[in-house]
DNA sequence: TCTGGGGTCCTAGGACCC
DNA sequence: TCTGGGGTCCTAGGACCC
C-alpha cells in the first residue's frame, strides 16, 4: 500500500482528493484517515563557514572569527563572538579592519571548496534521519517529519536509545519530536564537527522562526518545536517583520509604514492588501504563517535554468585583452557546470562594469547572444562571449567587474540542429568529456584554454585562506607526534 | 587602496496576432 | 464625435533568498 501512501501525501493541501477516494473507497487503509499533522523542520547550520574552520583550526574555538567574501570584500559569516562585538553582516572588510585587527579577531578569505566539502557531509548525515529532505542552501536543509511522528520515531528511539531525555519522561508524539530532532543534532556535530540548530513547525516560513528561536536561546538545547507553543501570538509578536523570511528590506518598509511591524501583525494583514502590495507570493507568505503551508518541499533538486559566473577583478582593469582572458575564465567555469547537470545553452550573455562605488566616469553593458545551436562545448562559448566583448567594450573606462550568464537550456536528448552547422557535435560532446574527466582527476585547471591567459593580472584577492584540508592532498591535515 | 556571487519567481508592458 | 478585446509570447526589472 505505500504507493497509496505517498499519493495521499503528495496532494497539495487545501485540495479535495476527491478522485483518490472515489477510486479506492473500498479498500481504502486507515493511514488516509490519518492525515499526519505537518512537522517541517529547519536545519541550519551555526555560522556555516565559522563552523567549518573550526573543525580544523580547534584554536579558533570561543573567540571572534570572520569569514571574508569573494576578492576579500566583505564579512559573510561571523562566529557568535564576532557578533557580540558589534560587526555586521557583508560590511565591507576594509571599513572594520582595524576594529578587527585590534580585538584580534581572526578572519578568513572564502574556502568554498571547504565548504562546499563539509556541506556535503552534514547533508548526507542529515539524510539518514528522514526520507523527505530538500536541501536549500550550502547549510540549510528542510527535513519532513510529519509521517515520521509514531512508528519510524519509536523505531529510532529504540536504535539510538539518546542519553537527552529519559524515554520514560517521553509523554507526547509531539514532545518526541523534540527529542528525536536533538538526536539528529547531536549526531551532526558527532560525524562532522559543525553544530545545527532545527526549527520545528507546520510550515517552512514558521519552522524558519522557530529555528531563529532555537538559535537565540541558548536553554532550548538547539531545538524548537513551535508547535508545542501554546501562545503563538507571544512566539510571532517577537519576530521583526524584517526578519520573516520573504520579507526584505523594501518590503518591511512598506509594512512598517502600514503599521505592521512584526510577524504576528502580519499574519494578521488584510489579504486584500498583501495581494496588492505583495502579490501572491505575499499572500502565500502571510498563509504560511497562518500555518497552512503554501511552498511545498523541493525533494529532488531541479536542473537550473540558469548559471552565471562572473567577479569583481582584483585591481581595476582597463585593456581589453585582460577583459577578455578574465570572461573566457569565467566562460570556462559556467560551462563546467553546464555539463555537469548535462544541458546544453542555446542563449549566453556578457556583461562588464566600472566600479558603482566610485565617483568616476561609469560604464555597464551587456550583450545577449542566441547561439544558432544549443552548445556545451567550451571553445565555441568563449568564442560567442568574446564576441559579445568586442561589442559592449570602450576604452577609458576602469572596469570593475564581468560576468557570463547562460540560459535557454535544453537536455542531451533534444538537440535542435542546424542545416548550416559544420562543427563535428558528437565529437565536440567527447573532446569536453574527456576534458573534464581529467580536471576532475587531476584538480581544476589542469587542461585550461590559452584564452584564459596567463598572468591573469586581474584575479580576486584571497589573502587569507585555509588549506582545502579535506578536497586537495597535499593540504590534507596532519597530525604530528611529539 | 579596499564594498561578493549565484540563484529563483513574479509582474508589467510591449509586440504581435486574430 | 466616435478608434475593440483578448490571447500569447517575450523581456526587463523588481523583489527576494543564502
Amino acid at each position: 500500500m505505500s504507493f497509496i501512501h505517498s499519493d495521499f501525501n503528495s496532494a497539495k493541501s487545501g485540495e479535495p482528493e476527491v478522485g483518490f477516494q472515489r477510486d479506492f473507497a473500498g479498500e481504502m487503509p486507515a493511514v488516509c484517515v490519518d492525515k499526519p499533522t505537518p512537522a517541517i523542520a529547519l536545519a541550519d547550520c551555526n555560522n556555516f563557514y565559522v563552523s567549518c574552520e573550526r573543525v580544523f583550526n580547534p584554536k579558533l574555538e570561543n573567540r571572534p572569527v570572520v569569514v571574508l567574501s569573494n576578492n576579500d570584500g566583505c564579512l559573510v559569516a561571523r562566529s557568535n563572538e564576532a557578533k557580540a562585538l558589534g560587526l555586521k553582516m557583508g560590511e565591507p572588510f576594509f571599513k572594520v579592519r582595524r576594529l578587527i585587527e585590534r580585538a584580534g579577531v581572526k578572519y578568513y578569505s572564502s574556502n568554498y571548496a571547504l565548504y562546499a566539502d563539509m556541506s556535503q557531509r552534514v547533508m548526507s548525515t542529515l539524510a539518514r534521519f528522514t526520507p523527505s529532505i530538500e536541501i536549500y542552501s550550502i547549510d540549510e536543509a528542510f527535513l519532513d517529519f510529519s509521517r515520521m511522528a509514531k512508528a519510524e520515531l519509536g523505531g529510532h528511539r529504540l536504535t539510538y536509545s539518546p542519553p537527552y531525555t529519559d524515554p520514560a519522561q517521553i509523554e507526547s508524539p509531539r514532545q518526541s519530536l523534540t527529542d528525536y530532532a536533538r538526536m539528529v543534532r547531536a549526531t551532526v556535530k558527532k560525524w562532522t564537527g559543525i553544530p545545527v540548530s532545527i526549527g520545528i513547525a507546520e510550515t517552512k516560513t514558521l519552522a524558519k522562526i522557530a529555528n531563529r528561536f532555537a538559535k537565540r536561546f541558548k536553554k532550548l538545547d538547539g531545538v524548537l518545536d513551535l508547535r508545542n507553543m501554546p501562545d503563538p501570538e507571544r512566539v510571532l509578536s517577537q519576530i521583526d517583520v524584517n526578519d520573516v523570511w520573504g520579507i526584505g528590506h523594501r518590503y518591511a518598509l512598506r509594512l512598517k509604514i502600514r503599521g505592521i511591524g512584526n510577524a504576528w501583525q502580519l499574519r494578521n494583514a488584510d489579504d486584500r492588501w498583501i495581494q496588492k502590495e505583495m502579490g501572491v507570493v505575499g499572500l502565500r507568505l502571510v498563509n504560511e504563517l497562518r500555518a497552512i503551508p503554501c511552498l511545498p518541499l523541493d525533494l529532488s533538486p531541479p536542473r537550473k535554468k540558469e548559471i552565471a559566473s562572473s567577479r569583481s577583478f582584483g585591481v581595476p582593469v582597463e585593456s581589453v585583452t585582460d577583459i577578455k582572458q578574465a570572461v573566457a575564465s569565467f566562460v570556462t567555469r559556467a560551462a563546467e557546470k553546464l555539463r555537469k547537470q548535462h544541458s546544453f545553452v542555446c542563449r549566453l550573455t556578457v556583461y562588464l562594469m566600472t566600479n558603482p562605488f566610485k565617483t568616476e566616469p561609469q560604464y555597464y553593458n551587456a550583450f545577449p547572444v542566441c547561439l544558432p545551436t544549443p552548445t556545451a562545448s567550451t571553445p565555441e562559448l568563449i568564442r560567442y562571449a568574446l564576441q559579445g566583448v568586442e561589442a559592449i567594450f570602450r576604452p577609458g573606462f576602469r572596469y570593475k567587474k564581468a560576468g557570463v550568464v547562460l540560459s535557454e537550456f535544453t537536455t542531451d536528448a533534444v538537440i535542435q540542429t542546424n542545416f548550416f552547422d559544420e562543427c563535428d557535435r558528437s565529437r565536440e560532446i567527447r573532446l569536453m568529456r574527456a576534458l573534464d574527466r581529467i580536471n576532475t582527476r587531476m584538480g581544476p585547471g589542469t587542461l585550461r584554454f590559452a584564452a584564459v591567459g596567463v598572468h591573469q593580472r586581474w584575479l580576486m584577492r584571497q589573502q587569507y585562506c585555509s588549506p582545502a584540508y579535506t578536497s586537495r592532498w597535499e593540504q590534507l591535515a596532519s597530525v604530528h607526534a611529539k
